[in-house]
DNA sequence: TTCCAAATTTAGAATGATTATAAAATAAGA
DNA sequence: TCTTATTTTATAATCATTCTAAATTTGGAA
């Protein structure tokens, strides 16, 4: 499981300063199991920074991802990116219509990571490993709409 | 294995006509092993239709993944969206440096479809299974120019 | 055939997430 | 304190993607 100090001394072995700003975001990136977006990381901290500036946001996210700490997911729906502080193996499910992303616990995700460095040669550096679909909710939701429109 | 049938089937299925400039993206999106991106495709079928339109790419690329025929596995290192015509269970491997992206064939992905099924309730519609990092050429590319700098 | 309405494609404008830029603020060390 | 490198910020710019409305194509009557 990563803690705050995961992220914080990627940031300070890769030689950068640790900053009130950077390690807000690691620390609201470790606490929050909701796979948050950059506006909702700024949004989020904005009350804390009142000058806080997305590229801040932006760039710290890309170091972390590029440092292996961080997983960059992809969209989920919406047209955002969505980012995972947690870089154990496991199974990312995404809602296309509602676009939350809950985790699903795998055995079989494991011995990936392994497997794939070893047939491949590849330096991995993150994992994006994200089934998406619909929610029970939303699957509701588009059944009763079509019965609407039926009648 | 997909072939040009499951796509163009499961657009007819979904009621829509099989227009030349959908049937050309189909087989694109089949014969292709490259993961491609909608102006990828957009350049490719420009010499056979002088008039294509990237609109028309995208509106069938978002059809194709709303059906489930084909998985949408997010960016690459470039910040175009890949696409994948193969939806048998694999991994896919992407170079966030040259932005190529391979198949791995792994025994663990297989069951995970049944899996996140059974512990979720979700209605799947794709998989974006993708592991990045760095392919063994820019391993040595970025090894070359951490030395220039040394010296 | 010819005609019609629905579906589709197209060109081009608009959107908006992300990136780039340059100036202001901050921190570390002499 | 100075000095300098790093970082943050405000704002402009980029560009992949989406939207829009007009033009084209389609399939099915008549
Ligand atoms: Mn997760
Ligand atoms: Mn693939
Ligand atoms: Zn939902
Ligand atoms: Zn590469």
């Amino acid at each position: 499981m990563s803690t705050i100090t995961t992220l914080t001394s990627a940031l300070q072995q890769a030689g950068m300063r640790l900053t009130p700003q950077r390690t807000s975001i690691c620390e609201l990136l470790v606490d929050s199991d909701e796979h948050p977006t950059a506006a909702m990381i700024y949004e989020t901290l904005k009350p804390r920074f009142a000058s806080l500036s997305l590229a801040t946001v932006y760039n710290t996210l890309d170091t972390l991802v590029s440092l292996g700490v961080v997983n960059v997911l992809g969209h989920a729906g919406d047209d955002k990116v969505h980012y995972d502080a947690d870089t154990e193996p496991h199974v990312n499910l995404a809602c296309l219509s509602c676009s939350k992303i809950v985790d699903i616990p795998s055995e079989h995700v494991t011995h990936l990571d392994a497997e794939i460095t070893a047939a491949s040669g590849y330096k991995l550096l993150g994992a994006r490993v994200l089934y998406y679909g619909l929610c029970p909710a939303c699957q509701k939701k588009q059944a009763r709409q079509a019965t609407m429109k039926r009648n």
